[in-house]
DNA sequence: TTGGAATGTCAACAAGACTGACATAAACTG
DNA sequence: CAGTTTATGTCAGTCTTGTTGACATTCCAA
């Protein structure tokens, strides 16, 4: 079960150990375990969203102005990857709610920086705290190892060019 | 960089190697990790689905008919996790455009039972071959032991009921 | 100083989720 | 057999969250 190359029924003699991963039955559990788990990953949060009157873009916005505060909403799109359009509704409503400040930039003045409030704060740690709970069982569940692969597949399976906007995000960040 | 365990800053004293896992640093990467990995995982199927004409409920609604052909649509509902006025609207495109089939049950002729045509066999093909491309990509990448590690976090991560439902289906298939 | 680029806002629209109400047909039950 | 439950489909209306298009403001460089 932890080492299925010490126990295929073929054997390990001609073919490298990476290839046992690699039949269309491995790839389409790792598609269907990628879909399944991603709705347990949002669950806790949706719910919480819900009582609050915000869907999933809000949590979103929320959670990666916590981790770059100051940051302007250029930063948060190339992030998020939608439409300027598309996140200004979730901000506005986040900043007339009284969760998010935008502030003019003082060397440009076209830019708004973007920061929690008190209130904002409050809603991210309930947010994140319910996310993170069912992160931390799971990984607790599985052993370091485990999470170590868990990272590496992960961050393979990324677009590169998303990667480079959020390292940027988070030198820029305060 | 790939086994924290052995070098962390703390030494391994009084703390469990679990613990190492666990800090809100390290459970705040896994959340973002999931977040832009769930993207690339989305990305490929998606801009083929848009020439198109669908969506990623059309693409859902093909991937597991395709695994459990024969499926009626209430099995489809508990794995899809929306509702049949949902469901329904997407299949109904699917059926008029002549890629899935809907039958009347032999047995119980309120059940209709849902296949694939050869048009619908062709685009899951499709869809799915570009899925299959990242994540082999990736598995290929990052080796057995850290694809067995992702395997076990995303399991641990899914919420227990919805891995009933699928079983059923795949049980009942065909 | 003027024109283009960058930034952000408002309006309108589409996909895809939701609820509620209702229709039909078949199966089940007393 | 009558009545109830189950499975499915449909219509209408709403909400979130994505999209484009149009536009205002600000900055910068020719």
């Amino acid at each position: 079960m932890d080492s299925p190359s010490l126990s295929h029924p073929l054997g390990h003699r001609a073919m490298g150990e990476t290839l046992l991963y690699l039949t269309d039955e491995q790839l389409r559990q790792g598609i269907e375990a990628m879909f399944f788990a991603y709705r347990g990953f949002t669950a806790d949060p949706d719910r919480i969203l819900e009582l609050h009157g915000y869907g999933r873009a809000h949590h979103r916005a929320l959670h990666f102005i916590n981790g770059a505060p100051g940051t302007n909403v250029n930063n948060l799109l190339q992030i998020l990857g939608v439409t300027k359009q598309s996140l200004n509704r979730v901000l506005r409503k986040l900043i007339a709610d009284g969760l998010v400040t935008s502030q003019v930039g003082q060397r440009d003045k076209r830019e708004r920086h973007l920061a929690l409030t008190e209130a904002g704060h409050a809603l991210e740690q309930k947010l994140s705290d319910a996310q993170r709970n069912r992160i931390r069982s799971a990984f607790r569940q599985v052993g370091p190892e485990a999470v170590a692969g868990f990272r590496k597949v992960l961050e393979a399976m990324m677009d590169p060019d998303m990667m480079t906007a959020y390292s940027q995000l988070r030198e820029d960040g305060a």
